[in-house]
RNA sequence: GAGGGUGUAGCGAAGCUGGUUAUCGCGACGGCCUGUCACGCCGUAGAUCGCGGGUUCGAGUCCCGUCACUCUCGCCA
């Protein structure tokens, strides 16, 4: 029972389910003891009624209501089951805080907003199922215990009862065991997998998380990239109604970085950044030149005149603060007055090239021009994000749109400076591009690899890659990512077997399904498209996960908890 | 590991520079009401102001500490 409004002779109740609200009527034709009962409901009820479906009289249409156009005469009505005090409203989104609703799960997953979301959730999947089944995929489910191996993340560990020292662990994801079923001739799988990482949570992450796992053999980049675009403008369209382009335009991770200071642009907003670097060199403001002098660079962009934000000290100052949060050391600028000149902030060091200036950004009276200079990573990323900082406040952001973009040729290693030694940026079983595989020791750094990312809206939802297939190839990216041969062997000896077999060209790629609903559903957490999500605190407050266990359970594991140092 | 924000009744909020009995809405409880649909009207109860300490004649308000939640950096291929 959703609501109800007694009148004293007559009671209207509102009568929620899966499918929506639908209103019930108890009149005198109901009867003294049905109404009587009628009378003592309370919100969230569970009741039984039954009835005539009637057209409602002219006057009393609702015309808000989907059902507003009839209601249901009661003549019986039973009290299935009572409900306690509820400690908030169900609406059609709840007000309460996250961890009140996360602790009353079960009541707010009632509410209208979390029932679409979930309904969303499922029509999705439901839509991939069905595409990558009639193009022949087949569902392979994977284990959930497996070996652990150093991938990237920390491993969930499952203490083994029968081997005394021994651990299996959850997968970070089904990686390993999808190249094998490459080597098994099932040139096409699937799976809705779920992964798990040991690391912090964050409103796009978890450490539960739901994967598309894909993976096909004899496939070359384009062909995942089409076979994706293909899914989701299929998906989005049965889905939520929504076109997608039909193939999503291709950056590579240097112009990603170059032009919008991240490798996951949200192009719903253009605000792109421009590298200053030598109209810098013929100005006279020293933090640009020694920036550029030490390797650096000096990027800049501009923010369009805006009727409801004055560029205020105050504005600039908050992008500035967005700038340092990316290790900026300040944030520079001029604007350009209604004559169209340049005035204020740095622009006295440059009035003697106003005019490439205003030539090389298209700055017109209004607009402003923020620079940052500092190595190239830092003034990419700090600028990067002073750019989605302006785009929100200037409220430059479409968001009817859904805009897809390929990341590609993203760099294969990076180096690891608190460890000294090269690890991979993607993971280490991603194919080197072919033009780096003869001279792949001699600078590591340069290596770009056959990887792709998938973006929407400025999120990572998928990442992927060509595979290595090669024992001795895989062998020597191992080397460099510093796992010797025989630490290799221990850790991957099973791959490296397999691949001994006559293992086929492969490649795959595993969307985000969390991250995608959320954006799908105009949400910016992905705990409004989880059912029963962990807290940032790892913290599952409904069942209060994780809790301690009986010392006969450790004993049985052969564990022994070490007092914490601050207890 | 680090930084920002929040914490006042079951829920959501107000409480200005410290000053009577901490305010409002929703909800709960009791009553009235035959066409409402966020029903309305009358009434009642409900708060150690997250917790601990300090400053002060006096602390929801100021200071220190601490806990919880949340966002972000680090981390997460």
């Amino acid at each position: 029972m959703h609501r109800t409004r007694n009148h004293g002779g007559i009671q209207f109740i509102n009568l929620r389910d899966r499918y929506g609200i639908t209103q019930v009527v108890i009149s005198d034709t109901a009867g003294a003891e049905v109404q009587e009962l009628a009378a003592s409901l309370h919100n969230e009820y569970c009741i039984s009624v039954e009835g005539v479906v009637a057209g409602r009289p002219d006057e009393m249409v609702n015309s808000s209501m989907d059902t507003g156009e009839i209601e249901v005469e009661a003549s019986t009505l039973q009290i299935l089951s009572t409900c306690a005090p509820i400690p908030f409203q169900i609406d059609e989104e709840s007000d309460a805080k996250e961890d009140t609703r996360l602790k009353y799960r079960f009541l707010d997953l009632r509410s209208g907003g979390m029932q679409k979301r979930i309904k969303l959730r499922h029509d999705f999947i439901r839509a991939i199922r069905e595409f990558l089944s009639e193009r022949d995929f087949y569902e392979i489910e994977t284990p959930t215990l497996i070996k652990s191996t150093p991938e990237g993340a920390r491993d969930f560990l499952v203490p083994s009862r029968i081997y005394p020292g021994k651990f299996y662990a959850l997968p970070q994801s089904p990686q390993l065991l999808k190249q094998i079923l490459m080597v098994s001739g099932f040139d096409k799988y699937f799976q809705i997998a779920r992964c798990y990482r040991d690391e912090d949570a964050r409103g796009d992450r978890q450490l539960e998380f739901t994967q598309l796992d894909l993976e096909m053999s004899f496939v070359k980049r384009d062909d995942v990239l089409s076979l994706m675009e293909e899914l989701f403008h299929d998906v989005f369209r049965k889905t939520i109604g929504y076109e997608t382009e039909k193939t999503f335009l291709r950056l590579t991770w240097e112009e990603a970085m170059n032009t919008y200071g991240v490798d996951k642009p949200d192009l719903r907003y253009d605000l792109p950044l421009q590298d200053f670097s030598t109209l810098a060199l013929e100005g006279s403001f020293a933090t640009f030149t020694d920036a550029i002098e030490n390797g650096g660079t000096v990027k800049v962009i501009k923010a369009p005149a805006s009727e409801s934000v004055a560029f205020s000290r105050k504005f600039i100052t908050s992008l500035e603060e967005a700038a340092k949060v990316y290790k900026a050391k300040g944030l520079a600028w001029m604007k350009v007055n209604a004559e169209g000149h340049l005035e204020g902030g740095i622009s006295k060091f440059f009035s003697h090239i106003e005019e490439k200036i205003l030539g090389f950004t298209g700055a017109r009276p209004g607009d402003m021009l923020l620079f940052v200079a500092d190595s190239w990573r830092v003034t990419c990323a700090a600028l990067g994000a002073v750019r989605v900082k302006l785009a929100k406040d200037l409220s430059l952001i479409d968001t009817s749109r859904f805009a897809f973009c390929w990341i590609i040729d993203f760099p294969l290693f990076e180096y690891n400076e608190e460890e000294s030694h090269w690890e991979a940026a993607h993971h280490m079983f991603s194919m080197p591009q072919d033009q780096y595989i003869d001279t792949l020791e001699e600078d590591p750094g340069s290596v770009k690899g056959d990887l792709y990312d998938l973006v929407l809206n400025g999120n990572e939802v998928a990442s992927g890659s060509i595979r290595i297939h090669d024992v001795e190839l895989q062998k020597r990216i191992f080397r460099i990512c510093n796992f010797p041969d025989d630490v290799a062997e221990e850790r991957f000896g099973f791959l490296l077997n397999a691949f001994k077999y006559g293992a086929p060209p492969h490649g795959g790629i595993a969307p985000g399904i969390d991250r995608m609903v959320m954006i799908m559903a105009g949400e910016t957490s992905i705990k409004e498209v989880i059912a029963f999500p962990k807290n940032t605190a790892a913290v599952s407050p409904m069942d209060d996960s994780p809790s301690y266990v009986d010392q006969q359970q450790l004993d049985d594991l052969h564990l022994i908890i070490k007092k914490d140092e601050k207890a």
